[in-house]
RNA sequence: GGUCCUGUGGCCGAGUGGCUAGGCAAAGCUCUGCAAAAGCUUCUACAGCGGUUCGAAUCCGCUCGGGACCUCCA
């Protein structure tokens, strides 16, 4: 019962206890809406979408609050790099607004075929410009800031001085500071120049002329820096303390050191009480990400419109492909891996929905003893593999353990009578459950056509007539076009037919 | 250069010092008019070297390989 989360603040294990009894709130850092999401950020969003669904299963009111990133130093690929000029006819010209609108649609597109729970609130960053510019004039009147040239920098020594910075990452300041000297950092960041320290954060940023996104603000016209849009979103919503922060891997720093140092000196305490990083997808062993140039999207994947890919493929199996390995390990893309989820997922399924039609009376009495209490210790494993820090991968192997067994109830290899009602009940409730409801799996299948269905029908009647007449030249010619069409047909052992696409 | 992570069978991936994770692929068998599906069986691995231990994939050290972050990044 009690749920174990890995703490990247602790860097240990630790025990799930919400900060108000009954509730807890987690805030995981969205998406920037200038471009189109990508395998990558899928890892998030269902890894999360998870959390979200089991903190509910444990009887918490949960507040999930996810962020869309629409400010910014935004650009769309492919567009002009003089669109940022005004000197366009209004029409002709990049509206920022247009360009996030059409990626935050997008991104509500694929996490809807993600099946992903929608956040509780999910705030912009341009609808909080104003608690954003709130923060940093609180930030420089406690002297952790300071404005120049239209821009404001969070003090970063300053801070170590009094506060633990780089507790989050394991970063020690003189490294950062020495990395800048020593200019490993290649990049000429913009205004590198005008901040006192390299290791300086950006919280307000002056926007050149050409800037396409702007506000007003008490140091000039500009764009908040990335860190503290979270941080006030973050706190509008959820508080100076709440229970989760979660986000990918590489957000760890500077992102999160960033938030915590920010937080720190307006609300005096770290935000959240855990941390959750998830690990990267990779593919080739290299994070993918759009620096690599590596990066497959999900309207690729969905269509599979991708050199590396050979068949498009379902957004479930994706998410099963996420879930079958546990979130804090590297996951390795490639289209073979895909192939196998597909395969894996769809036998599981298929189980799943014999399972549903089997029953057993009011069978009191497992005949098989052993196998009835194997089946009620995999099903308990199910809850507590989930406790320990969000196991899937455990989960579904379980489920696999399960199976071959369901299948052969069906099939009448092992008597339904073996095990009792109760765990027949049992196996029945907790297979839905945590496939359905936990994991947020759904059929793949599209076989709910109301033409197709009793066309079917009639096809598979005219197949058995032909066989019961020893006619297998048409019993065959229905398979095997049939098949062509991408139609399968299974045999049952009660003398049943069943298809399936695919 | 610094900090951290990682190296598991043909492939993908769990692994809390002692008991077969699981999936995909492959092979054989059963079932079947033949298939498919399903079931059963086989394939027993932990980068290398050394150490701790009754016992190590799991802990420690070294070597080699891969990766992440230090810069926008899920």
């Amino acid at each position: 019962m009690a749920l174990s989360i890995y703490n990247s603040f602790s860097r240990k294990k630790e025990l799930f206890e919400p900060i108000t009894a009954g509730y807890a709130g987690m805030y995981v850092c969205g998406p920037t809406v200038s471009g189109e999401s990508h395998l990558g950020h899928a890892r998030p969003y269902i890894t999360f979408d998870i959390v979200n669904r089991y903190l509910q299963f444990k009887k918490l009111k949960v507040r999930y609050v996810r962020n869309i990133t629409d400010a910014g130093h935004f650009e769309e690929e492919g567009r002009e790099a003089e669109d940022k000029v005004s000197k366009k006819a209004q029409l002709e010209r990049m509206e920022p607004m247009e360009l996030v609108q059409k990626y935050t649609n997008l991104f509500h597109w694929a996490m809807k075929q993600f099946n992903c729970i929608e956040p509780s609130i999910e705030p912009t960053a341009t609808g909080h410009i104003v608690e954003q510019i709130g923060m940093i004039e609180d930030i420089i009147a406690k002297g952790y800031a300071y404005a120049i040239n239209g821009s404001v920098y969070f003090d970063v020594k300053k801070y170590a001085a009094n506060y633990d910075y780089g507790k989050l990452s394991g970063r020690v300041l003189e490294d950062l500071i020495d990395a800048g000297n020593r200019e490993v950092v290649t990049r000429d960041l913009e205004g590198q120049s005008e901040k006192r320290d390299t290791a300086d954060f950006a919280l307000w940023k002056s926007a050149p002329p050409e800037h396409i996104m702007r506000w007003k603000s008490p140091w000039g016209e500009g764009f908040p820096g990335w860190h503290i849009e979270c941080s006030a979103m973050a706190t509008k919503y959820l508080g100076a303390n709440f229970d989760i922060h979660g986000g990918g891997m590489d957000l760890l720093f500077p992102h999160h050191e960033s938030e915590i140092a920010q937080s720190t000196i307006c609300n005096h305490s770290a935000p959240a009480k855990y941390w959750m990083h998830n690990n990267m997808i990779t593919i080739n062993g290299r994070k993918m990400g759009k620096s690599y140039n590596n990066v497959i999207k999900l309207t690729e994947l969905f269509s599979g419109s991708h050199p590396l890919l050979s068949q498009p493929f379902h957004p479930m199996t994706i998410r099963f492909f996420i879930l079958q390995s546990h979130y804090r390990s590297p996951l390795d893309f490639s289209n073979d891996a895909l192939l196998a989820s597909e395969k894996a997922f769809k036998r599981l399924w298929e189980a799943f929905e014999v399972l549903k039609n089997l029953s057993s009376e009011n069978n009191e009495i497992a005949s098989d003893k052993e196998l009835d209490e194997k089946i009620n210790n995999w099903l308990n494993e199910f809850e507590l593999f989930m406790d320990d820090d969000f196991s899937s991968p455990k989960v579904i192997a379980n489920m696999f353990e399960l199976s071959p067994l369901i299948n052969s109830f069906k099939d009448g290899i092992i008597p339904v009578k073996s095990i009792s009602h109760h765990t027949l009940h049992l196996l029945k409730e907790k297979f839905k459950f945590f496939l359905e409801d936990i994991f947020g799996l759904i059929s793949i299948d599209s076989n709910n056509n109301q033409i197709l269905n009793p066309v079917m029908e009639l096809l598979l009647d005219l197949r058995k007539e032909a066989k019961l007449k020893k006619d297998f030249a048409t019993s065959d010619k229905i398979r095997n076009q049939l098949t062509a069409m991408g139609i399968v047909i299974k045999d049952e052992k009660d003398g049943g037919t069943s298809w399936g696409i695919g």
